[in-house]
RNA sequence: GCCGGAGUGGUGGAAUGGUAGACACCAGGGACUUAAAAUCCCUUGAGCCUUCCUGGCUCGUGCCGGUUCGAGUCCGGCCUCCGGCACCA
């Protein structure tokens, strides 16, 4: 038997493709194009299961595009700045740089060696001066235009990390990264002002297809648009305007107070009295103290009156204006109307400080609410009540009639709000790129020339973090002539947060070493969008939210074509310990491939993961799966290859089916079928079942009983070519077995014959009563009529039927009759 | 609380509204062997009947209903698990 020895067959198959440089693509497409992206990677110096799973779904993917014919774009690269870098190198007290660069050698060569498909020489690397320019570029065009500013305000602060953090690295109150609870700070810091493309964030989302419902779904919520009214209270004492946001408008007769959060400058103008403002004040540092956990907790709710009033501009009357945790001082103006009739949290706040309750919403004109009865408020939409001239209102209709009676009288105007935020973009860390941004005391923020960028990082003694940038104790990097004046100013310390240098590297792989641009439109275009994006959900509204920013701001300004950055998204699955825990080194549950790779074979890994579930599920990894697909591999796949007779035979042509002896017809028409299948199952990553068909056909196959040379050797050439995206070096070695000269990935494709899918005759399940009860084998394509008369003559099925009267045939052809008696 | 997604053998998992459990793992049995390993073959959802015919019947895809000749698949209501959001006015 051919034995199969698969560290011969890696190192020579790595070694030709590298020679043939089969892998590298064209500058531009010249055929049909396909660009195949895994997300880039942070250079941990290994990589886990999860990551080699993410690696070879693209690679099939890339390699099974490749045989259709196209040319593609496959790269790979390094999310080489950021915390996590950092943290490690100081952990093992190195420098960020020589730990980076270090670990992109060893991570570098261990995929290498997985003989991924992956164009080397378009390789990126983030922290590399020649790409970080372009992050700076960029950020000076979002400067230009506005959409890059700095302001002060309250911010979430990782005391761990000792930087402040964007709102989506903040998960349940902790740190993304550390799990440390997050503090609030205020804080000037650097903001992309994302929330002007809100709306095209969330529109454009209906154009992606090819993207996960609940991807999308999270964006949406995550976005969180609502359209509302904004209507002006009055505070009392001053006339000053008090506007608030409302999404019902038409419960506005039922305010009994106004609250406001308690980090609102508003309060700073409310000219409180001593004895209230002292009371404020201490509630808002007993506010500040508290954790964002305990702050966003549901239910308990607190506040103190301020001893002003406001007036409502629908009816005049006065209520009590409040300060209260529960209202949030980034959302809509920082203060809001409550209405505890109709809403369940200002029930709760009157409910507990004794303010009145006023129902202005009835469910309907026969259904009313009774204050004294309501254990909580009633929020659906109903008929207006106690509501002066707009009694009578429902619903919608209600809503829509308010704020045109608003906007003709000046007190109030349609609005939007958002739940995103922009995307706070400094940190305060020294592995990262530098904010390209001069201070200058005459001419204020300038930024940095495009002729002078790179802002080099600077060496430093110490980047150990401490509260501020490290950046801020290098004189000579802080202290420069102001591009504009030439007077003495000063560089702004921070760097970005690494998710900018992710927002567009997908774009530096069709132009990768171009220094006057970030990339060449020419060479761009082409190959965008991206066709398949693979990734996991984790980053459903981080970067897949920020790139999709980036992509529409370089369209605004004329870098590239498409609205959107990718076509279609694929999730994959997570891979866990055998607990079903996730796999991280704090847990120390990471499983390698590497080892298994080197005792198993690459080839046999890939087909491991392939064959243990559906790409998009979850796996609990375990080494069992391995048992089965290594005794199909070394005892049945790869001794196929012995089987080769050495006929000349045309791939691209089929058999006539009459010239076939029976066995013959009936394994073509198996192949045929695996054709199908397999093609199938890789478009939509399912390779699971394409190795299950494989299986199965080979089981069938019996070379003695093949008589056709022809038909023998094109067999296992196809099946070779159906196996060859999964198991490429396996594939590419049987190939050669066969008589190719060339590798099997310049193959084309195989076709299914359509003539042969079907076999001549099929079985039928015969049900009575809608239970199977026989199976007949007929002709295929017989006549309703003759099935009917096969199926009544069978035994079984005359035992249900005779004497009883068939009142109704159901047929679906080739597969099922039902016969419904009596 | 709200929004997604999922519940199928001992296990991983298959099934355009049409024969549920493909393909594997595990387990059991057998062949080969002095023996073991390796390999190959067979059995394997549960229960019952019949018994050597390699048959038959009933039940079975989280639970309860519905639509349909026919439901793992569609609809309604629950339960459980996972993921996301979570005082967004």
């Amino acid at each position: 038997m051919l034995k199969y020895s698969f560290k011969e067959i890696e190192s020579r198959w790595q070694k030709i493709w590298d020679e043939q440089q089969l892998h590298r693509s064209p500058e531009k497409p010249t055929k049909e194009k396909y660009y195949m992206l895994v997300m880039f990677a942070y250079p941990s110096g290994d990589i886990h299961m999860g990551h080699f799973r993410n690696y070879i779904l693209g690679d099939a993917t890339a390699r099974y595009q490749m045989m259709k014919g196209k040319d593609v774009l496959h790269p790979f690269g390094w999310d080489s700045f950021g915390l996590p870098a950092e943290r490690a190198a100081i952990q093992r007290g190195l420098r960020p740089a020589e730990w980076t660069y270090r670990n992109i050698e060893v991570s570098r060569e261990t995929l290498k060696k997985t003989g991924i498909s992956y164009d080397w020489s378009r390789e990126v690397i983030s922290s590399n001066p020649d790409y970080y320019k372009w992050t700076q570029w960029i950020f000076v065009q979002l400067f230009n235009k506005g959409l890059a500013y700095r302001k002060k305000g309250w911010v979430n602060w990782c005391p761990e990390d000792k930087t402040v953090l964007a709102n989506e690295q903040v998960v349940d109150g902790r740190c993304e990264r550390c799990d440390t609870r997050v503090e609030k700070k205020e804080l000037t810091q650097w903001y992309f002002k994302i929330t002007d493309y809100a709306d095209r964030l969330i529109d454009d989302l209906d154009t992606l297809p090819g993207w996960p419902e609940n991807v999308k779904t999270m964006q949406r919520e995550w976005i969180g648009r609502s359209t509302g009214l904004e209507v002006d209270f009055i505070i009392k004492e001053t006339g000053e305007k008090l506007p608030i946001f409302t999404t019902r408008p038409d419960t506005i007769y039922g305010v009994t107070f106004m609250a406001i959060a308690p980090e609102s400058p508003i309060i700073d103008r409310l000219n409180l009295d001593d004895e209230h403002r002292k009371k404020v004040e201490d509630y808002k540092k007993e506010v500040l103290l508290r954790s964002e956990i305990e702050r966003a907790a549901v239910g308990e709710k607190d506040g103190v009156f301020t001893g002003k009033y406001a007036i409502n501009p629908f009816n005049g009357e006065e209520v009590q204006l409040w300060v209260a945790d529960y209202v949030l001082a980034g959302y809509g103006t920082g203060a809001v109307m409550a209405v505890p009739a109709h809403d369940s949290r200002d029930f709760l706040f009157a409910k507990k400080y004794d303010i009145p309750i006023k129902v202005v919403i009835h469910p309907d004109e026969k259904t009313t609410l009774d204050v004294a009865d309501m254990e909580d408020a009633y929020t659906d939409y109903g008929v207006m009540v106690n509501s002066g001239q707009f009694d009578g209102l429902v619903g919608h209709d209600a809503v829509e009639k308010i704020n045109d009676y608003a906007e003709s009288k000046d007190i109030g105007r349609r609005k939007v709000n958002y739940k995103l935020r922009d995307w706070l973009i400094s940190r305060q860390r020294y592995w990262g790129a530098p904010i390209p941004i001069i201070h200058c005391p005459k001419c204020g923020q300038v930024p940095v020339p495009e002729r002078d960028l790179p802002v080099l990082l600077p060496e430093v003694e110490n980047y150990i973090p401490k509260c501020r940038s490290p950046l801020a104790d290098v004189p000579e990097y802080m202290n420069v002539k102001c591009p504009g004046c030439g007077g003495e100013a000063q560089r702004d310390p921070d760097t970005m947060d690494t998710f900018v240098c992710s927002s567009w590297y997908y774009l530096r792989y069709a132009d990768p070493t171009n220094d006057r641009a970030p990339f060449d439109k020419d060479k761009l275009d082409p190959w965008m969008p991206i066709d398949k994006y693979i990734g996991g959900i984790t980053h459903a509204t981080g970067h897949l939210i920020y790139f999709r920013f980036f992509q529409k701001f370089l369209k605004d300004i004329g870098w590239v074509k498409d609205d959107e950055p990718a076509s279609e998204l694929f999730n994959l699955g997570m891979v866990c310990g055998e607990n079903g825990e996730v796999m991280s080194k704090s847990r120390g549950n990471v499983v390698s491939p590497t080892e298994l790779m080197k005792t198993r074979g690459i080839d046999m890994t890939r087909l491991g993961m392939f064959f243990t579930s559906p790409a998009e599920k979850e796996v609990i990894w375990s080494e069992d799966v391995m048992v089965g697909i290594e005794k199909f591999i070394k005892n049945r796949f790869f001794p196929l290859a012995a089987n080769f007779r050495g006929a000349k035979l045309d791939l691209k042509s089929y058999f006539k089916l009459g010239d076939l002896t029976d066995f013959e017809k009936n394994i073509y028409i198996r192949l045929n079928q695996t054709i199908k299948r397999v093609t199938d199952d890789i478009e939509r990553l399912q390779f699971n079942t394409a190795v299950s068909a494989l299986m199965e056909l080979e089981h069938e196959y019996n070379s003695e009983s093949i008589q056709s040379d022809a038909l023998n050797d094109y067999i296992i050439l196809k099946v070779i070519q159906l196996m060859a995206p999964m198991a490429p070096h396996l594939a590419d070695e049987m190939w050669h077995l066969g008589g190719q000269r060339q590798s099997v990935f310049r193959s084309e494709w195989p076709e299914y014959d359509t003539d042969a899918v079907h076999f001549d005759a099929v079985k039928i399940a015969i049900q009575v009563n809608g239970r199977l009860r026989s199976e007949i084998e007929i002709a295929r394509d017989s006549s309703e009529d003759d099935v009917v008369a096969a199926a009544l003559d069978d035994v079984k099925i005359r035992s249900y039927t005779e004497g009883k009267e068939i009142i109704k045939k159901i047929y679906i052809p080739n597969r099922l009759l039902n016969l419904v008696v009596e």
